[in-house]
DNA sequence: CTTGGGACCTGTGAGC
DNA sequence: TGCTCACAGGTCCCAA
């Protein structure tokens, strides 16, 4: 899925759309993704105007101006389109965008329909009180923001010394720091030089310095080049961000390390492919 | 409490 | 060409 990248990506491509404007029209083609939708979801946010887009990990958040809040995951493979509606005064009216397979969700403004499209369905929205954001089952036990000031050096070295995981593990874990994914998890630990099997526990401060450090550089890269598009994701308007292109160690398997030229290993860690060089990563 | 494995879905590409 | 299998950016849920 999106991974945080890619998640504030797709805010900053949706935010020109969707910021302080109404929801004409809001249609669900199913009833559920992975959960079902909550009751009378389409009702609710029809005629809401939204007033600010935000993220949280790897949620996105559309405040609207009744103080419900979409929240919104895209877990694997979901992504929402923009298509530009021509001018809505025309006439005679222009017809309808059909929505493609896949399209669940999808959201009309004057100026655009929106789609939320995710063949694997493993995202899911929910639609709740603001004031319940903060207690949402879903976000309350969610780690600092590996951007934001809670997340450093300290934190990190706190939640590794009481844990018994790999590192590969600690890092994936959302309650420990929210926002890493399979990718970016891999390249933080590469550019931190620290192998993924390391047993949580035995990293140092030096070392957690160097993690948190990683981590921030690598996300930060990430962002500039609007994520990484492999397979199906794309940003709204249908750009491909270009982090990919940059990988060290991710679907690197066999290749040389940029490093030191040794071929990048491949390691199966929970059920998920790890990438990573076993020369410069200890 | 933590940890690991299975489950949830569809699409794609490799290999036969 | 057509089949089967492995694998894919996540995370919830359950058993140990």
């Amino acid at each position: 899925m999106p991974e945080l990248p890619e998640v504030e990506t797709v805010r900053r491509g949706l935010e020109p759309w969707l910021a302080q404007e109404t929801l004409v029209t809001v249609t669900a083609r199913r009833p559920d993704l992975r959960f079902p939708f909550p009751t009378r979801f389409a009702e609710r946010l029809t005629g809401r105007t939204v007033t600010r887009l935000d993220r949280r990990a790897k949620y996105l958040l559309l405040h609207l101006d009744d103080h419900q809040v979409l929240l919104s995951h895209l877990g694997m493979s979901g992504k929402y389109r923009v298509t530009p509606r021509p001018d809505p005064d025309l006439q005679p009216p222009v017809p309808a965008i059909p929505p493609q397979p896949h399209d669940h969700i999808i959201l009309t403004t004057r100026r655009a329909s929106i789609a939320y499209h995710d063949p694997r369905r493993f995202g899911f929205m929910d639609l709740i009180h603001s004031e319940a954001l903060a207690s949402h089952p879903l976000l309350a036990a969610l780690g600092p923001e590996p951007l934001g000031n809670h997340f450093h050096a300290g934190h990190l070295l706190t939640r590794a010394q009481r844990s018994r995981s790999p590192l590969k593990a600690l890092l994936l874990d959302q309650k420990v720091v929210a926002g890493l994914g399979n990718i970016y998890v891999a390249e933080s630990l590469f550019h931190a030089r620290l192998h993924p099997d390391r047993p949580a526990h035995t990293l140092t401060i030096e070392e957690a310095e160097r993690l948190t450090a990683a981590i921030r550089t690598v996300l930060t890269a990430a962002l500039a080049a609007g994520g990484s598009s492999l397979r199906d994701y794309q940003g709204p308007s249908g750009e491909f961000g270009c982090f990919q292109h940059t990988f060290a160690v991710y679907d690197r398997a066999g290749q040389p390390c940029t490093v030191c030229g040794t071929a990048i290993q491949r390691i199966v860690q929970s059920g998920r492919a790890t990438c990573f060089c076993a020369v410069c990563q200890r």
